[in-house]
This record gives C-alpha cells, sequence and structure tokens, in this order.
DNA sequence: CAGTGGTCTAGACCACGTA
DNA sequence: ACGTGGTCTAGACCACTGA
C-alpha cells in the first residue's frame, strides 16, 4: 500500500541529518527486513524504484544496496532482480574481529564497557582452543559491547599469556583490540568464533 | 622506481580484457601487497595517485580501493592517508560461509570437488561443537574448493542427521551448500570456523 | 524486447588531518 | 592552505535475464 501516494511520504530521509543518504538509504532497507516487511526469497525494490522513491542519484542507491550484499543480507545476480537473502546474520561472521569498524560502517558509535581483565589458569577445555599448554595462564577478556550506546554484545575473549602485558595499554573500553594488537606487530594467525543468540530484552 | 616513465608503462591493464577495471585494479594492489612492495603501515598510493597511474576516473579507483577495504587489507579514516593493514587475512574470516560468492567477488571462478560425504558417528570431541548429543549420528563434508581451477582450500563441515537428506540434492561440486540450504529455509544459528594455513605448494 | 544490474566517466562539494 | 578521503550527481554504455 502507499506506493506512490501523493508528492513524497514515505521516504524517511533527511538530507542534513549528519548521516549519509547511502546510509539512511542502507538502514532501511535493513529494517524492512528486519520488520518481515521484506521476507527472505522477496524482490528487493529496484535501483530505479529507490531512486525515484528517495529522489537520489542511482550511485547513492548502489552504494545503499552494496552494504547489504557485503554483509549477505541481499543477492543475486546481473540482469535478474536480487532478492532478499535472509535475516539471520546481520553482520558478517567474520566483523566480530573489527567490531569497532563493523558498527561504525553502520553510521553507529562503537564503545564497550569493560567487565573483566585478569590472568587464570586456563580450563582443560580450552587449553586445546587456545593452543597453550594445559595448566599454563591465559588472560581472560569480558566486554559489553555498545552501539550508539545500546548494548549489542557481550565478548570473552582469551589470550595467551605472552599477550597480557600488551593489553594493559590499550584504552579497552572503546577500541579494537586486534587493532592495537596489529600495531604491535601481533597478528591473527587463528580465529575461532562461537555465536550465541539469547534475548537481550522481551518485545 | 619509474613512477613517471615516459607515457604510461607501468599499468598492467587492459580495457578489453573481460575484466573490469576496478578488478584489474585491485588486483594489482592485493598483488603489490602479497610480494612485499607494500608492506604492514606502508602508505596506499592516493586515489590521485592511481588515477593518474591507470588512467581511470576517480570513481574506478574508490571501487578498487573499497574491496581492498572491505577484506581488512587495507585501512584507515578520512582525512588520513590509508596504510596497509596487513597481509594476513586475505580473504574475510566470515566468507567462508559463502566460499563460492567470495572467489566471484575476486573475479575469478570458483569451483570444487567432493571427497566425502558420509553418515558418520559422532566424534566425542565435535559432539558439544556441533550441538548434538553424543554418538548421535552426523554428516562429513569434505570438499576441495578451486579458485579459476586452482585450489585453495580444503573444506570440512559436520552437519546434525537431520540435514542430510538435503544435502543429496545439491551440486556439492559446484554451489554453496549455505545458500542451497537457506532456499530449503535452514538458517545458521551458529557458526565456528578453524582457520589454518599450510603450503599448498612450496615455492 | 524491456527491465535489471554492472561498469565507467567527469565533475562537484564537503569533512578531516596535517603542515 | 593543501592534500586526503567521503559523498553525491547526471549521464553513458554494456551484459544479462525474462517475458
Amino acid at each position: 500500500m502507499s506506493e506512490h501516494t501523493g508528492s513524497r511520504p514515505h521516504p524517511p530521509i533527511s538530507r542534513r541529518s549528519g548521516q549519509s543518504l547511502y546510509l539512511q538509504i542502507a538502514n532501511d532497507l535493513r529494517r524492512r527486513i528486519a520488520e518481515g516487511e521484506l521476507r527472505t526469497g522477496d524482490p528487493v525494490p529496484s535501483e530505479q524504484a529507490l531512486v525515484e522513491r528517495f529522489g537520489v542519484s542511482r550511485g547513492t542507491v548502489r552504494q545503499a544496496r552494496a552494504m547489504l550484499r557485503a554483509d549477505g543480507s541481499i543477492g543475486g545476480s546481473q540482469g535478474r532482480t536480487l532478492a532478499v537473502q535472509g535475516v539471520n546474520l546481520t553482520q558478517p561472521v567474520g566483523g566480530l574481529i573489527t567490531f569497532s569498524a563493523w558498527v561504525r560502517s553502520l553510521g553507529m558509535r562503537p564503545s564497550g564497557r569493560l567487565l573483566r581483565l585478569s590472568p587464570e589458569p586456563v580450563a582443560a577445555a580450552e587449553a586445546e582452543q587456545v593452543g597453550v599448554a594445559p595448566g599454563s595462564v591465559v588472560y581472560r577478556l569480558e566486554r559489553v559491547r555498545l552501539a550508539d550506546g545500546e548494548p549489542l554484545m557481550v565478548d570473552r575473549t582469551v589470550f595467551p599469556e605472552a599477550i597480557g602485558p600488551m593489553l594493559v595499554g590499550i584504552d579497552l573500553d572503546s577500541g579494537s583490540v586486534y587493532a592495537e594488537l596489529a600495531a604491535h606487530g601481533i597478528a591473527v594467525a587463528s580465529a575461532g568464533h562461537r555465536i550465541d543468540a539469547i534475548a537481550a530484552h522481551c518485545p
């Protein structure tokens, strides 16, 4: 309903909101997918449709849709109408490595709150995963990660003892640990993620 | 050396090679990083420099550099000269979920060869990871993944028994298992990756 | 065939960081 | 003040898909 209602009612887009047009369009599409207005398999509005809908140029629309393609929200190929891939992963799986960059790319302000940073003997189950000898000491880092002040996730990271001293100099409340470590010449050689979704609030 | 040698010597770029200009530029940058000509921390050639170097428009250069930003090869922020992040991850960590799409985005042709697809009792160590009861049956999928015919990686995937029957109908040699499963209404709720690098050949 | 997306151009203005 | 990257426009041509 209301696909061509009068002059231009729908577009929740503003030219001087500080946020770029393509971000507003991308987030509008994301919202419509998240809210179920666009379901998996549904066709994504064509470039031409979005150009007219929001009154922007084609390049801007393409930039917006490119964001959704990058994280797998929509997909398809040349000639065909793009389709909604899935609501599943709003973020790329590997994006956890650079939470800060990911949140920033969504037009939000990343932050964090340190819950714990302590040296501990490694748990038996973790020893092999982290690649250290059973019984050795690891640093356990726990942070709440926020986007625009809204809690998004909790991440628990385990570092070998050798990394520990470098962590204390890092502003753990805001930055990307991996970016800082990279600046110290520490590269990620092996990565593992376990992702679970639990309700953070009851809607 | 040879930054302005005569007319236009350097550019290993062709306008009618079937490959898009931005891909050729992106791959040239990737090559220079991989070969050590550009090391971690080094400044990436500015947009203006690349525009003159390759004789293309700024938009094309931006599209090329956007690819390297997406996979974390280069990074930085507004106003500053972008810098090489690291040679480490040539691909985004989460990209494994869509190997096909990743290879295609690099301008290469993805393919695969099925090594094994068999139902087996789950190993004790895997039971918890996959989230099934110890002793139950899982499907073990092993494939060699190729880019332009070149072996790139081996992936081993373990699926719960319920998924098994859906796998037989999928062309495991070419497609993305996850894309097919998504078409059957199966979403990824939990993902884990372990990535190790071993020599596939001796250079 | 018309519609869609993919690529490329040439220009413009702005925001930021550094000198 | 200058160079950098970030955003946006308006147009063009091509490749592919589907009716």
